[in-house]
DNA sequence: CGTGCTTTTGCAATTGAGTGCCTGATGAGC
DNA sequence: GCTCATCAGGCACTCAATTGCAAAAGCACG
């Protein structure tokens, strides 16, 4: 195996010096033109890349974003939020376009993840991917964004905490999914998902349910809300408890589309018919949503876009350009679940 | 925003130089154990990591790994086989145990993605997950051999290739999954997916396909096979095309599960029941499988151990320890499209 | 108390690229 | 032909950590 190749040989061949290569390749206008094409042509040749530690070392500047997954402690690779993962390959892409390398890892949300990413000049920012209980690490967000390290997190906005979260338009969404079976004749709609302070997402959605209720002057019936996770097993039981308490239903719109799966199985068992006797509409879109017997109508959101919009953001903030925050649209996705 | 902490804030507070500070932190034997304990303190004090960069210039190591997501140019992320996300988590975890950093990238199988990679000493090594034509790219993969880069893949391994190929023991699984159709009564089995050189994966669960019909003394029939990609579409494509050729068949094996799913959804189109009348089994062991109606029977790779072999293979292969090539275990995971 | 050995530590150089400052060359204008 | 401006390129240093070598300090033993 040769030596590794440096900017001295390519210096040496094109007979200039090291600091003429450097300047060359990385585009300064102090070195002449015929001297550029000369030192670009060889390091061509002999496929030389500058040295990503040496590169860095001297610019202060890794060009390398940190993927975290924040995993629940219980959770196993499979229950891996189906829309995260398709993230990942525009965010992958976006990285690429930018000239930033990603480094992606699954982390318990432990104390001292961002330590090991920005302290040790790892990445110049993070961008958190997380599900759990968000008011467990509101607060180690909070010191983050006090130490002026750079992120961005995929989630519902909140007042205090401009351009560090990107989100879609969660309400949007769930006013369209409510009005849409409010459209389809159904009246005892039931909202099937945790919808306090830890969950801002789903409570986001559930504020779009409520508002699509009051829009049609619908009472909201407290009994209609029941906490659920996403997780199929979570549905299950949510779907159970509903039935348990005797309270008439005859829709339901789940916060998430693992949820619904998960409903769905138990309605199915009891011999419900969907949508004749209840019409169920999920959120993500995953892809097991299309599989989903019948097939789950559900509020899509746009991954591609999602994953550009959090790299976009990251990099404007490392660069500290100033970042709006914006909403991303979702869109309705109607199937059997929801109508005939 | 303070300056960043170096080896040499630490050396002053501890009243020692800068190389004994670095010598303490990597343990290395030549610094006293109370020198050691009083520099360690100080570090935790100040949050200090090592500067990445300046370590991995000095040590020449990144210290990372890369994974490739190899895409075919048609494919849209949803699309991305799901069981290569779900080594994503594994593939994360074990690398953070054995200290390294994983990148993550989704390329075209374009020039110049191991150039980036290794040429500029981004990751000690690579880890390709890929799908597509395997056959585009075997003669790229044999010139990265020959240059001595460090990677492995995942796949069937192949002749000439030891240790470069880790991949699960799919002629097992063919057999296995082709038994228990045997076992099931049924006696005229298609196998739906390619199996040219292209598709060497494939292959392998072919001929587990026909390991079993021969030890059974049932003879194969050429007309059971029929050409499909690892695309939903192409199962439905390749169901019509086993139907329209008017081919007597009772059961399906198909070389994966959204081959296997898009199948199922023409033959429950054309009012076929499953499993009376045809019996379906894929491969993989994706989410959507427990999911499809009827649940689908299918052959389960274990996407935990696949992670950890693949990174500590690459791993060894850096240290240029001995690496022996295994083939790991897979699982038949029966369910009610096979059985009732 | 001196000699010789083992720890412990510091000095200086190294890793590869990027940059401030200065010099030398070139060309234009008078 | 001379002066001055401009441009290209080189020197030396920097980034933060690691390591070979040598020196100093500590220790034991005669």
């Amino acid at each position: 195996m040769s030596q590794r190749i440096t900017s001295f040989d390519i210096a040496e061949l094109a007979g200039v010096s090291q600091p003429t290569v450097s300047r060359a390749l990385r585009g300064s206008n102090a070195v002449s033109k015929s001297t550029r094409e000369r030192i670009e042509k060889i390091a061509r040749e002999l496929n030389y890349s500058v040295d990503k530690h040496a590169s860095s070392l001297r610019l202060q500047r890794a060009n390398t974003l940190a993927l975290l997954f924040f995993e629940d402690p219980t959770a196993d690779d499979t229950l891996i939020n189906p829309f995260f993962l398709s993230m990942l390959g525009s965010i992958t892409r976006r990285c690429a376009q930018a000239g930033f390398d990603l480094l992606t890892s699954f982390q318990q949300l432990s104390s001292d993840w961002h330590t090991d990413y920005e302290d040790s000049r790892k990445a110049d920012g993070i961008i958190l991917l997380g599900y759990g209980d968000y008011a467990d690490y509101r607060p180690r967000l909070r010191s983050l964004k006090a130490q002026g390290t750079h992120f961005v997190r995929w989630g519902a906005p909140e007042a205090d905490d401009s351009g560090l979260t990107v989100g879609c338009d969660n309400r949007a969404g769930g006013r369209m999914a409510t009005e849409h079976l409010l459209d389809g004749g159904y009246r005892r709609i039931a909202f099937i998902g945790r919808c306090d302070d830890g969950y801002p997402e789903f409570r986001a959605r559930y504020r779009g349910y409520c508002d699509a209720l009051a829009a049609r002057g619908i009472k909201f019936d407290r009994d209609l809300q029941v906490d659920a996770l996403t997780l199929e097993s979570s549905g299950v039981s949510a779907a159970e408890q509903l039935l348990a308490s005797g309270t008439d239903f005859d829709a339901l719109f789940c916060a998430s589309d693992l949820i619904a799966i998960g409903a769905m199985q138990v309605l199915k068992d009891r011999g419900l018919a969907l949508p004749q006797d209840v019409a169920v509409v999920g959120f993500d879109n995953i892809p097991a949503a299309a599989q989903a017997s019948p097939p789950l109508t559900t509020v899509q959101q746009n991954a591609r876009l999602a994953g550009e919009v959090l790299v976009d953001t990251l990099i404007a903030r490392i660069d500290n350009k100033d970042v709006k925050p914006e909403l991303l649209p979702v869109e309705l996705i109607v199937r059997e679940s929801s109508q005939l």
